[in-house]
DNA sequence: TCTGGGGTCCTAGGACCC
DNA sequence: TCTGGGGTCCTAGGACCC
């Protein structure tokens, strides 16, 4: 019996890619400490002589959070997924850009296409982030980093870090260890050394609770998860979590780098800018539902999807979170449907408290095609009230 | 200074069927 | 009268990721 031939897997991420892309725009930012983040005001200024005015962090006020802040904001203690208002007293001078999407999309084309000529074998996980199974090329791995780094450079003008290591968990946990534009290589033998001292958060798949847990039980490094008895892992994590935790760990990792995707649910869902409440906001809020609504079905249609189950999502005041679904005999994808089916959804959950969040969801897709008779139009005028 | 929006996967209980 | 498993679908919530 022979084993398999290690896998040589990357994992390739664009160095503060949102914030990067606005630099290309604005190079007199370069330097400076610039937060993207916040919803699409704050547009920067052109004045008559040609130069730029641009927001700073102090003149935000609302509910967004930080979606990407370059590595001098970061200094600051800012970081993605931080609410603005608390960025904004931590630097209120960095700059402040509105997200654009579009050209994030743009560039995240770019780099995939530009990868795709090296490597075929690319899944997806997101705008910013690929796995590559380089196991077949030719050339050594580190010729084949450099060379995949310099491709995307060229396409984009963007630096990024890679990670190579025999599977996608240490891929992904090196591709961090020389960010940014770092080369990171490591196999097997560098486990002891190279993962163990590191947080245990490091891994992908242990977040904040998990993170915690493992705290308590004076559990910090990843070396200390694998050295930690099972039996009180078990204990505290479960049966399934707990070996998982067992094989991360240790550098055990089996999965393929898949390169085809399905969704399984289409969403939307928006943050109020203050606080509503169902009796005396219902015009507001009937709005807004409507208008989600619509949008779901645009989404379905342009990614040619139906689906079965209709779900509702609603944050209340407290950020307290409830969610209601709805299995429909047969896939649906039109704006009036889904709206009739999530009020239905929306009738089930207590509405004596202002609420913050409201959210549409379908599920169980299938592709339109398959969908059946019962797909009709998408209607932007006839919703009956709920 | 209270915490976005788009996703995936897992768990657990109940219904229902064989 | 009481007691079975197994399998699948549906629903609600939660953790996690980008």
């Amino acid at each position: 019996m022979t084993t398999a031939p290690p896998r040589r897997i990357a994992h390739l991420d664009m160095d503060a890619f949102f914030a990067s892309v606005e630099l290309l725009r604005y190079p007199e930012l370069r330097g400076h400490p610039v937060v993207v983040g916040g919803g699409s005001r704050h547009q920067p200024v052109t004045l008559a002589d040609g130069t730029r005015k641009f927001s700073r962090l102090r003149d935000y006020v609302g509910r967004g959070v930080v979606t990407t802040s370059t590595y001098e904001a970061r200094a600051f203690g800012v970081f993605s997924a931080m609410g603005m208002m608390k960025a904004a007293a931590l630097a209120p001078d960095a700059f402040l850009l509105p997200t654009d999407f579009d050209s994030y999309r743009r560039y995240s084309r770019l780099f995939k296409a530009a990868v795709a000529t090296i490597v075929p074998h690319v899944e997806d996980r997101g705008v910013d982030e690929i796995y590559l199974d380089l196991t077949d090329h030719p050339d050594d791995t580190r010729t084949l980093g450099m060379k995949l780094k310099a491709a995307v450079k060229e396409a984009t003008g963007l630096t990024c870090s890679i990670g190579i290591a025999p599977n996608k968990l240490l891929a992904k946990i090196c591709s961090d260890l020389e960010k940014p534009d770092g080369l990171t290589i490591v196999s097997y033998d560098d486990v002891p050394v190279r993962i163990w001292p590191l947080a245990a958060k490091k891994i992908n798949g242990i977040g904040p609770k998990a993170a915690a847990k493992l705290a308590a039980l004076g559990i910090e490094t990843v070396g200390q998860v694998a050295l930690a008895d099972p039996k009180l892992l078990q204990e505290h994590f479960g049966l399934n979590y707990a070996e998982w935790l067992r094989r991360v760990s240790h550098g055990h990792d089996e999965r393929a780098v898949v390169t085809t995707h399905e969704p399984k649910g289409i969403s939307r869902e928006t943050t109020f800018e203050r606080d509503l409440h169902a009796k005396h906001d219902r015009e507001a809020l009937s709005e807004i539902f409507t208008r989600l609504c619509t949008r779901l079905a645009d989404d379905l249609e342009r990614k040619r999807y139906a689906g079965r189950t209709v779900g509702l999502k609603l944050r209340y005041a407290d950020f307290r979170t409830v969610t209601r679904d709805v299995t429909l005999p047969a896939p649906i994808c039109d704006a009036a449907a889904i709206r009739r089916a999530a009020g239905e959804c929306l009738r089930r959950v207590p509405l004596e408290q202002r609420m913050r969040l409201l959210g549409v969801r379908v599920s169980a897709l299938v592709p339109i095609e398959e969908a059946g008779a019962r797909v009709v139009p998408v209607q932007r005028d006839l919703f009956e009230e709920s």
